[in-house]
DNA sequence: CCTCAAGACTTCAATTCTAAAGTTCGATGC
DNA sequence: GCATCGAACTTTAGAATTGAAGTCTTGAGG
């Protein structure tokens, strides 16, 4: 049985310090079980979101339209800077989305190298729908943790996002340009 | 000016209220601060590493194959299964990289159905100074947490990546199968 | 032995993304 | 007014991934 596992995360952390010497142990917990956290859950979205028929990544670009707030429009190029993908990828992505008819593509009128997308209400029943399962998987998610411990978890985890987020470009870490 | 600017994280949690109003603000914060906070970090890795001629997804490959312990060799079947990927997307990441002489591809001569991928010299030094720039980089994202506050930021992630990772599938939730 | 099913990978076609070049419109300077 | 620069998006070619079909090897029955 040259049957190998996947290890457990206190095995995985293990193996880093036996082959790396100078690994925080802490630090290595927080950062490893970030990144498996983010993985399962993102799979997890994928799949509830699969059954309405969508994609991650659509739900995605419906989500931060909702977001934006009345009149539920953006350009491409915003969407494209917010979701992190290339103003190409975005084009693509609106192409499939509006031949779906989740959002409709429209040029500014009254600047016509612009370009705006809008949520359908298709689309919009869509997110809706994709919100309800969303919210219940997340509960369960914390459902081990007391209303305390679930308002330190964020609270800890904000303090680590604004370090990245607001990172001051003149201190000379290597935090520097993450935008 | 019609900029519209990246919500902050603030924003975005009121945005979502005003949307949708059946949310639970402090799962929402933990939620959203860790998608967040995981893109952020990928990129952040991603340009580490891009200096060192390696991707992400290659960097990935070679973490597993020296978790894995000497002599440092896993099946592409395997290597897929812990990456999430096909086998068949792990067929051509192999190529590329043992092309670009970070692995080794071998056929298993005791069982020949079998291939053994194995990290080289070269593979083994990019790791190291890998996961040195990472190490750096974790450090200085957590500078802001007292170790108290790293170790119970760790154990809280902790107990929600149990609750995903050993879901009872008879629990009846929709944590179901997320394997 | 021979056959045949199962396992481990690979190949192929189609999808989705990126980088770079191209297009179109608007604004600026002369 | 006209030329030109810049902004916003699109197109194109190429890279990476997936799902499905294909290949090769092993091992179990007959």
């Amino acid at each position: 049985m040259s049957d190998t596992q996947e290890p457990s995360l206190d095995e995985q952390i293990a193996a880093y310090q036996r082959e790396f010497r100078d690994l925080d142990p802490q630090v290595e917990q927080v950062v490893s079980a970030l990144g498996r956290l983010n993985r399962r859950m993102s799979v997890a979205y994928g799949r509830q979101v699969a059954e309405l028929g969508i994609s991650n990544s659509e739900w995605e670009v419906l989500k931060h339209l909702v977001l934006a707030g009345a009149p539920y429009r953006l350009g491409p190029g915003e969407l494209a800077k917010r979701l992190g993908l290339t103003p190409a990828a975005m084009t693509h992505r609106i192409d499939r989305m509006a031949a779906d008819g989740l959002v409709t593509r429209d040029r500014d009128e009254s600047n016509r190298v612009r370009v705006i997308v809008e949520i359908t209400d298709e689309g919009r029943a869509k997110w809706l729908e994709a919100m309800r399962m969303a919210t219940s998987f997340e509960e369960e998610l914390l459902q081990d943790l007391s209303p305390a411990e679930r308002g330190l978890l964020g609270e800890l985890l904000i303090r680590v996002l604004r370090r990245v987020e607001h990172a001051q470009p003149d201190a000379g870490g290597r935090l520097k340009g993450l935008d």
